[in-house]
DNA sequence: AGATTACTTGACTGATTGGTTAATAATAGT
DNA sequence: ACTATTATTAACCAATCAGTCAAGTAATCT
């Protein structure tokens, strides 16, 4: 057969997701992605392909790493749908104060960027938001606000945004706190 | 006295404002704001500075025009204030369906891809941000809803995120219906 | 009209962009 | 040990990036 690779497959699309989630994808350049992920051109090409085809990759490993965690969160029974909900909104208020949460979601980054630019882009980020809406669906079910699906799920998007643009954790209490009045 | 400005200062503020709108930060280069505006580079330095100087310049004809005229509405006692919140909404449910209404909100698209990496963009951004929220809480005031001033704040920021990301104007009535739900 | 001032233009810069490729290296099967 | 296959590396490419500048132009004031 022939030469195995050398690096962590796991590792660099974690390296290549969390570079573009920091910087976007036209604020991300080779340097920068090399550098991230301590592989050379020529092998991020080799095995993945172009920069668009990289960005993909990183949006296909935040959907089944970040999102899918999220989803589960919210589908866990063993949680009232309320208690699932106010854990969603808590984890914006915490996200206001950390390096990482302050990188916002790649979701909303690429809904931004990138989406009205590249239709595979628009296609995996629409997936990936429905995905949370079905799951905020599921948590509200049997809930008085059970009607109140596209308002959560806009909510939680609409607070990523104040959380990018330098919200306070003060701020995103407020909006953790009226949401829950809505349950 | 000396050679007057050949340009119309309005016009050329307007075309800025629209390509970085459209395009974003990094992904505007001077070819395109060249050929949006009409000017040579030479006459946008000299006339404004860099291309940061540019970006902060159409951030502030956002605020001074579209953001200003959007919190005249919120503000404008004529309209009850669950009318205003209304007129808010239906903006977005309109916005879902035009090519420029797809472009987003300048202040979102602002807030993800460059408030985090200059002080100047998050300081412009979050003050804007703010005007709108108290036009909001002016709205509201005296309603059944004075207490859901972030709420309704988030849920527009929300909202333009969900049209960036390709959401139908369906997905922005039901929002708006439920937000309306809450006055 | 002439002098002064400032605007406009387009060629130019060096750095960086995304992307390619040829040479080298490392493995597995025979 | 030899061959086939694939990974890795670094030099290389044309194109484009943001930014500069000297030369030419147009207006106002004296």
């Amino acid at each position: 057969m022939a030469r195995p690779r050398e690096f962590d497959n796991d590792k660099v699309l974690d390296a290549l997701r969390d570079v573009f989630w920091e910087h976007g994808y036209e604020g991300t350049s080779y340097s920068q992605i090399m550098a991230a992920t301590g592989l050379q051109k020529g092998s991020l090409y080799s095995a993945f392909g172009d920069k668009r085809s990289l960005y993909l990759e990183a949006l296909a490993r935040y959907d089944t790493g970040n999102v899918s965690s999220g989803v589960a969160m919210l589908r866990n029974e063993d949680l009232s749908g309320p208690d699932r909900i106010s854990a969603l909104m808590q984890g914006l208020v915490d996200a206001a104060e950390t390096r990482r949460g302050r990188w916002g979601c790649l979701l909303c980054n690429a809904a931004i960027d990138q989406a009205p630019f590249n239709k595979p882009t628009e296609k995996v980020v629409l997936q990936s938001m429905n995905r949370i809406k079905e799951a905020i669906a599921k948590a509200l079910e049997g809930t008085d606000a059970a009607d109140k699906v596209e308002l959560i799920w806009t909510l939680y998007f609409g607070g990523r945004i104040i959380i990018k643009s330098g919200g306070s954790k003060a701020t995103l209490k407020a909006v953790k706190g009226q949401t829950l009045s809505l349950l």
